[in-house]
DNA sequence: GTTGACATACGATAAGCATCGTACTATGCT
DNA sequence: AGCATAGTACGATGCTTATCGTATGTCAAC
């Protein structure tokens, strides 16, 4: 459970890929913060094991160890646990409701429940693996 | 922004409603946790403004101040925000992946995508004040 | 081989969180 | 009145987070 201001490290990593603490440190230039407290942050993920790192070259490579997907579900089951009783549908609600959602993504959201529903329904014969 | 502790008395008092410092501690019983530290820490709340409390009584009694879909919206619009680059079709994926759903809940949460269609339709509509 | 630029390592600090112990207070019973 | 009980108030502790400053290492170019 990464906390805030790791997740926007992730979120630079997940987005760009491997980078140094240059990279990460420019990308998040918007949020005034200190180099050496990036560089730290850093360090202390990878002991968490939130990161790996390649120090092949003088500046070292950071990578997120965990997909984007994967914390990403972890994060919802987190919140779904700790604030909605497990209710999937109030979390999907929470989400709607926080802030206007264009109708394309409703659709695309509307898709995706179908692709949900027929993966959960293993009663009637697949064809593809 | 409620802490995770936090969180956990005011699942309490939603699901209660008004309650004693020592109803809610029975309450969190399973999680072994002293009295005392769940009287602070709703003293606590108090003065971040999360409850209100009357101390008409012996035994106050305290109050969630605000809503419990209020919370939860804001909690799912800053998780959309930290980690979900603001995608609301991601933040759905992932919690519907995060746990199985039940064909009756994704039946719900159909339900409940029709409604947001329609209302988003006419005029753009925001959640109620 | 000294220097400047850039890198990492790491200690220090201030704030916030979760937890509890102890002190104090009000109530009711005998 | 005096005591036990059940409450609140609050300080202290240990831990984590976010932040930065300083020390130190590396390397290329003069």
């Amino acid at each position: 459970m990464p906390t805030e201001a790791e997740l926007a490290i992730l979120q630079v990593l997940w987005r760009r890929g491997a980078s140094t603490v240059r990279e990460v440190h420019e990308a998040l230039e918007e949020r005034g913060i200190g180099y050496t407290t990036v560089l730290k942050q850093m360090q202390v993920m990878i002991e968490k094991g939130l990161l790996t790192r390649n120090e092949r070259y003088r500046s070292h490579v950071y990578e997120a160890r965990a997909a984007r997907e994967r914390t990403q579900r972890q994060l919802a089951r987190e919140l779904l646990e700790l604030a909605f009783e497990g209710s999937a549908k109030n979390l999907v609600l929470g989400a709607l409701s926080s802030k206007p959602v264009s109708a394309e993504e409703l659709r695309e959201i509307r898709r995706m429940l179908d692709a949900f529903e027929r993966e959960q329904k293993p009663e009637q014969k697949r064809g593809r693996a």
